[in-house]
DNA sequence: AAGCTATTCAACCGAGTGGTTGACAAGGAC
DNA sequence: GTCCTTGTCAACCACTCGGTTGAATAGCTT
């Protein structure tokens, strides 16, 4: 959709991937694009909920889809997760000191 | 709470991070722990409309309390945002292969 | 054109979200 | 004990979510 803030990115982006569903997707199409059907056919849920899933994940960009004939072809955008992987590796430097007092080490670290 | 399935901690976790004003509670933690009134000072909502949002990030396991005086005093656990990075690092090797043609060159690649 | 296939749209439903306000509990400070 | 501060809880609200079913659209095929 037209033009999104950094927060609103991070904000559809990480939306899309609160869904099991969803991830189940995106991971049926890391191998291959493939046509609506073929993405619901694995999963348990009427084609129609399937059609929203791949509206959300496409209002994230983390698909894109085209006509192709008679089918929806849908690709993945995983470029897109950058944003998300991003945002998580300021976190990297934390994991090895959950201890209250390493904690203190850094000192003029700020972003956003 | 309790027990959860990987799908569903990633679930927690991605629906944690969903929210602008969370990622900025969970930056905002980064740096030193925190009282709950502290958290809430530079968000423009109310102080129980952020103890709802510590609740989330509570069931996600992304921060834990402590009651210390009349304080409840909050710190980030960022170790347990783990399984969201290495949910997205599966999708690294696709970064620099959008192009339809390249992305068949993985043959016997499965998980989850 | 008629019909089949693939997919979306519209309306509806129950549950959850993010926000509010006001009452309540928990713990110093006086 | 009483007051003040800190934080949660409960009820409410408008909105969104993930799902359904049934009708509608788009594009072959014949």
């Amino acid at each position: 959709m037209v033009k999104q803030s950094n927060a609103a990115r991070l904000d559809s982006i990480f939306h899309a991937l609160s869904d099991p569903t969803r991830r189940s997707i995106l991971r049926g199409l890391a191998s291959r694009e493939k046509s609506v059907s073929e993405i619901a056919k694995p999963h348990p849920v009427s084609l129609a909920a399937v059609s929203k899933h791949l509206k959300v994940l496409e209002a994230a960009e983390l698909i894109a889809r085209e006509r192709r004939g008679n089918f929806q072809i849908v690709r993945l955008k995983a470029a897109n997760l950058r944003p998300a992987e991003q945002w998580l590796a300021y976190y990297d430097k934390f994991w090895n000191q959950q201890l209250d007092a390493l904690q203190t080490y850094m000192e003029g670290d700020q972003d956003d």
